[in-house]
DNA sequence: CTAATTCGTCATCATCATGGTTACGGATTG
DNA sequence: CAATCCGTAACCATGATGATGACGAATTAG
């Protein structure tokens, strides 16, 4: 679904661009990174796991150790980040409906497949912004200033 | 956000292929979509609440009650839907970073603007099929048919 | 009028995803 | 050896999501 209570990307975005950042090619400890980011230290190095699976940060332990960019920030797309993090979830949220119903297969089928294009659209997106990008506030604005729609309470 | 495991929107769409399809102008008790769908009867009635609001659908009480589309499928589009029931609801799934921190305040301020790109762009991709596309088959295929990426443990 | 049906809604509960917290082992530095 | 910092597991707290049960109001059948 339409998601989201899930901050991994956010905290993912945001250590990189702290990385790219303020740092001068020292490395910084997750305890660092917990306080800019407002999360506890154990999560940031949850979040930051795959990412150094993939070769964007290195991690080393001992006195003067902590995370540290391992490629350049104009290098790392959002996009590469949200794959890492989100992998191929739904973003539009499924449900089970019964096999046995011809409509409810249909739809299923439908939506499923729908949820592929729509993750496409959401990547095409993120591909345009890079680290650097959020670093230097070279982000693109939405095209409707703000969604002007006629709320509807929660 | 990347949500999700909120099935709402599915739930919505189904139901409306359903009316849209195999009943022949009869109201359908929340009862009998509920088995199609899946999902429980007060369920169904909570999530078609805001349908009914919109106008999209009629509801009745009594003896031979139930729901029935107060419009045509295809002047229903998926997009219309999704903002009936995601509203404005973050896409990307945003963190709440040290106020203190200019980066954290940077980062935060692109990502929500990003949100509202993506958001649109998924509204774009949605806009493009109705109700009607979703009960004949009409539904757009991924360009890439499955995303061949190394995987991802979970 | 009475009974049956069906929506509308509330209150409560179970489950699950997300993070927070604590703890401890291993690696590195001084 | 002591201090620092990552890596990871275990456990807990919170919140979102639906499921479930209940009851009143509206509508129709008889």
């Amino acid at each position: 679904m339409a998601r989201s209570t899930n901050t991994r990307f956010a905290v993912a975005v945001h250590v990189l661009t702290y990385l790219a950042g303020s740092t001068g090619g020292r490395p910084v400890s997750s305890d660092e990174l917990s306080e800019s980011t407002n999360v506890n230290p154990v999560h940031v190095r949850r979040v930051l796991g795959p990412l150094r699976e993939a070769g964007l940060v290195r991690s080393r332990p001992g006195v003067h150790g902590g995370w540290e960019l391992a490629v350049e920030a104009g290098a790392v797309t959002l996009a590469r980040i949200w794959r890492l993090l989100q992998g191929d979830d739904p973003m539009l949220g499924l449900h089970g409906p019964d096999p046995a119903c011809a409509v409810g297969r249909r739809v299923h089928e439908s939506l499923t497949a729908l949820d592929r294009v729509v993750a496409d659209a959401v990547a095409t997106e993120l591909e345009k912004v890079t680290v650097h990008d959020v670093l230097t506030g070279g982000v693109p604005t939405p095209r409707r200033p703000t969604r002007p729609s006629g709320g509807r309470a929660r």
